[in-house]
DNA sequence: TCTGGGGTCCTAGGACCC
DNA sequence: TCTGGGGTCCTAGGACCC
């Protein structure tokens, strides 16, 4: 038997700006993703207390809590704080296991010898992590990750929840089964349609009715209702290991477009983007997608596969123009975006030819001064005449190469 | 002041080959 | 004297998670 901790971090990305900033603390705030358009990220306990959630719109937000403060997120900051809250987990197991930015798996299995039990564990955790970071966290206890994750939503904030073995079967009967993680509005309904509400439920519909209508996902599904899950913990280690299947950007822009020129120059930066984070995983991708969603939020997606892989922004930049131009716009464009998927692990090489070294190096020294300086301090002419990033340093730089964009 | 951005996995259907 | 079936690759889209 396997015990396995769930920590979910209590309002994270509210909690760390109120951490930064006492002027927020014990305030109605929330943290937003864009000034413009957009939705409530992560709203502090004291704006939920008025009822705002995330994923509402601002002004739903305001009419509930008119005295919200609107933060816009801080990526850094929050990944920063991930990192300081990672090293205190480890130090509890080495089998910690990265599910969000916010939460985490660990498998505390034969840990009790150096730590004490389960709760123990989580009661030191919990207290190191506010020593050290005046944050809180949810923790779920439990035999499985599937029950660990219920656990952890059952009392926030700042709670702990313990899930005995001989509890399960009745933990699990009068739960709804959208309560469960993979199990979202759409199963439910599906499920419902079958007259299955609730894990108990769920658990005693044989195999067989669930596979007719589910397929493959039919037995996990009644796996899930009786509370069972095999899935390891993958410590951070192995993660690394595992290689990415895909990589992308997207942007709702500031107002609906139509203008095709527009557009573009948005998908260069997106491009521009994705080819950075490919290069610094050491990546390349054969398939690039363009996704657009139009004023009427109907999002569809187009792709082409390449003969060879690619990580430079240019390069995806091509492929994705190519399937924009070959596209009828019908409505305004409310969205655009780009990712790259099919990706294999690049070797480190010196590329053969001339042109080629040019382009690769001279992408790898603008990796190197965007890694320090931040996004798009250096970037390519074509973004450089939008003239809107002001930390640009060199506006009229141009890569090596003769090609127009 | 209509509805974010980052992913993963699965399925269905067509093209193509043997 | 008219059309089977398996396998692979590719594309599009949907469901789910945070």
């Amino acid at each position: 038997m396997k015990n396995i901790l769930h920590i979910d971090m209590n309002a994270f990305f509210a909690s760390v700006e109120q951490r930064s900033a006492p002027v927020l603390r014990e305030r109605p705030m929330a943290v937003v993703g864009s000034e413009r358009r957009g939705v409530i990220l992560s709203p502090s306990y004291e704006a939920r207390a008025f009822g705002v959630k995330t994923g509402m719109m601002y002004h739903e937000a305001r009419r509930m809590c008119p005295d919200i403060v609107l933060v816009p997120a801080d990526s850094a900051k929050y990944s920063h704080a991930c990192k300081q809250l990672i090293r205190i987990w480890e130090r509890f197991t080495p089998l910690v296991e990265l599910f969000s930015i916010d939460e985490a798996f660990l498998d505390v299995t034969g840990c009790e010898s150096l730590f004490g039990d389960p709760v123990q564990i989580a009661v030191s955790l919990k207290e190191q992590t506010w020593e050290e970071t005046k944050l809180t966290c949810s923790v779920g206890i439990a035999p499985n990750k599937l029950l660990a994750k219920l656990g952890s939503d059952m009392l926030k904030p700042d709670g702990i929840v313990l899930i005995l073995p001989h509890d399960v079967p009745e933990v699990m009967e009068d739960l709804p089964v959208k309560d469960l993680c993979g199990i979202g509005p759409n199963l439910t309904r599906h499920l419902a349609a079958m007259g299955i509400r609730t894990c108990g439920e769920l658990g005693r519909t044989p195999i067989d009715k669930l596979t007719a209508r589910f397929g493959v996902l039919g037995e996990r599904l009644h796996e899930m209702g009786l509370g069972i899950d095999d899935d390891p913990v993958v410590s951070l280690a192995e993660q690394d290991e595992e290689d990415a299947r895909s990589m992308g950007h997207s942007m709702t822009l500031e107002q609906d477009c139509g203008d095709r020129s527009l557009i573009e120059r948005h998908l260069l930066q997106l491009c521009e983007k994705v080819g950075r984070r490919l290069r610094r995983g050491g990546y390349a991708g054969r398939t690039v997608s363009l996704t657009l969603r139009y004023s009427d939020f109907h999002t569809f997606s187009r792709q082409q596969r390449l003969r060879r892989s690619v990580n430079h922004g240019l390069d995806i930049y091509a492929t994705a123009a190519a399937i924009l131009q070959g596209l009828t716009l019908e409505q305004p464009v409310r969205l655009v975006g780009v990712s790259v998927s099919g990706l294999e692990r690049q070797m480190a090489q010196v590329p053969l030819f001339e042109d080629e070294r040019k382009r690769t190096f001279t992408a790898e020294a603008m990796d190197e001064i965007n890694d320090r300086y931040g996004d798009f301090t250096v970037t390519w002419g074509t973004l450089a005449a939008r003239n809107q990033h002001e930390r640009i340093i060199s506006p009229s730089w141009r890569p090596g190469g003769d090609r127009e964009y």
